[in-house]
DNA sequence: CTACAATCTAGAGTTCACTCTAGATCAAGT
DNA sequence: ACTTGATCTAGAGTGAACTCTAGATTGTAG
């Protein structure tokens, strides 16, 4: 459990590219990493998990400016494992948030795509449905 | 049914700004909206409708240049529904696929944050399924 | 009629998150 | 030792999608 990893490989291991990693060790949110005497850096299991949660957190929107915070909260230790905590349940519950959001972009567009076989009759159930997701936001209720 | 609207309410009503509303307009992806005699904009309700589709292929990731293409499609009339069609099926499935990740992504949270609570346990088991992670890019089949 | 808020255009500026470049150094195989 | 490919830094450049500005014009409530 003690395998090292150049650059390279933690590009290939996250799908990050290398210029992102240095990125991201430039903007802070990465946990300090090893070098070598000639400055090569060198990462370790433990930062290749880290990167991961990172990916996470930016594919469903965290900006770095979040992650800084986070990561800042760490290296401040154990005590703010409850705020880190509280970081993270919001995440999730805004990730649910966009699963709902996506659902209902899905029915839209299932709408849309019915539309074109059967125009002439779709068109005023169309019609409906639009009313209805300009004045509350949602499908109505009978779909 | 033909209800006006000024550019404002357009915005109000889509969750735009007006400048972006502007933007889009520039950019082609609008259908040609009427104009007072002095050049004021004034929106029908086919419009918001034309809006709403954009909000929500733009909000699940299609780009603007994209966006154009289809508006291009639709300019050109009748024939092209079954092209239109093929890509509202494409970006449906794109869809299904960003839930799918945003669930996974939510394990991983889940995950993340019972490692706070009882944390020497469960490091082994995150260091298990992180192991997994990293290898086939999912979560392990016994959880 | 008079304010004052909303709209208009063209174009410049901003933000975010990378992404790339140049020029140097280093690591590993033969 | 030599060569080739990977890595290093600092900093510039990019692309997408807005977002804002200035200066003019218009719509409307009192």
């Amino acid at each position: 459990m003690n395998e090292e990893f150049t650059i390279g490989q933690v590009a290939e291991k996250t799908g990050l590219s290398i210029h992102t990693i240095r990125y991201y060790e430039k903007e802070g949110i990465l946990p300090i990493i090893k070098r070598n005497k000639s400055g090569t850096r060198i990462f370790e299991y433990e930062d290749i998990q880290w990167i991961n949660l990172l990916n996470c957190l930016r594919n469903t929107g965290m900006p770095i400016a979040q992650l800084k915070e986070y990561a800042d909260l760490t290296l401040e230790g154990d005590q703010t494992g409850e705020k880190r905590l509280e970081i993270l349940k919001k995440q999730k519950e805004k990730i649910e948030e966009q699963v709902n959001t996506l659902k209902s972009h899905i029915d839209l567009l299932n709408l849309q795509m019915e539309w074109y076989p059967r125009l002439k009759k779709v068109n005023i159930q169309f019609d409906h449905v639009m009313k209805t997701w300009l004045k509350d936001g949602k499908l109505p209720p009978e779909l």
